[in-house]
DNA sequence: AGAAATAAAGAGTGTCAACTCTTTTTGTTG
DNA sequence: CAACAAAAAGAGTTGACACTCTTTATTTCT
């Protein structure tokens, strides 16, 4: 359904949330501990978010990366539209083109509900709820 | 979510359900020129299924597949299975291992209930409801 | 029996997501 | 300012899916 990357981009975003604010910066390194994520690949996907305001970032010694104003109020579509772009919004279950309501495929009313669905939750959750989830041991970011 | 050959593994299925009965048997060339679907790539999605049992063929001049008894009544989730095998039934949204009920990932629970709705509707819908769509006009196979 | 048609089988190719490694740039700190 | 630490950038590798091409096996028809 998604991308790895989108799940590694959302549980990044979460974790900074969590562990870097009020000053902390976390770097690199320690994020693809913590979450158990290949290096150098999630440090393409931050750039990623940090190119499009998600996260802030300095470089240098004691650099990484941290939370600012836009961070904790991301909805997870956000993120999905910055790590898979928009074709998962639209895209038919069987791949027929012109799949659409006028002209549905056989599963395109019932695919289209279950998708817009989750589509809907995703575009109300904010980054900041998952991370409260979280820090109340209700929810996990590893394993 | 799902992959091209189970589209395209459906579709061919319900085709056959249509149109190759009662002694009718379509060919190969027939089936993926309607369809539009690459011959040798559905040749060897067409093989899994005749193994499988979900439609039969025969070889020579004026062979091909057709639908047998099995055909009309196999659900969705069985060719699936047959074509995604079974890590679609299970597997978490952010691609966490060892996420589940007791050890939810954020969106664990949403994305479950999403999935299991889906996967739930495709477990009952058979072959022969979507040919029956199809033959009355209400859905479509092709682009 | 021989030719032709057709599915079955298998090897080969392209593309892309996922992942790795190396180098460069930028900023901090002593 | 020199050394160093960390992010940024970019080239390279791998594996899986999607697709193509060629060869073989099987059946039918003359």
């Amino acid at each position: 359904m998604f991308s790895k990357t989108f799940g590694y981009a959302l549980r990044a975003v979460t974790f900074i949330t969590i562990h870097g604010n009020d000053g902390n910066k976390v770097g690199l390194q320690e994020l693809s501990q913590a979450l158990e994520i290949p290096h150098h690949f999630l440090g393409k996907i931050m750039q990623d978010l940090v190119r499009h305001g998600v996260v802030d970032s300095v470089k240098g010694p004691h650099g990484g990366f941290y939370a600012n104003a836009k961070t904790g109020k991301t909805v997870l579509t956000d993120i999905l539209r910055i790590t898979d772009g928009n074709l998962v919004f639209s895209q038919c279950a069987l791949g027929i083109k012109r799949c659409n309501a006028a002209h549905p495929c056989p599963l395109h009313d019932d695919f289209a509900l279950c998708r817009d669905g989750m589509l809907q939750i995703m575009a109300q959750k904010t980054v900041s709820m998952l991370a409260e989830g979280v820090v109340s041991g209700d929810t996990f970011l590893v394993r």
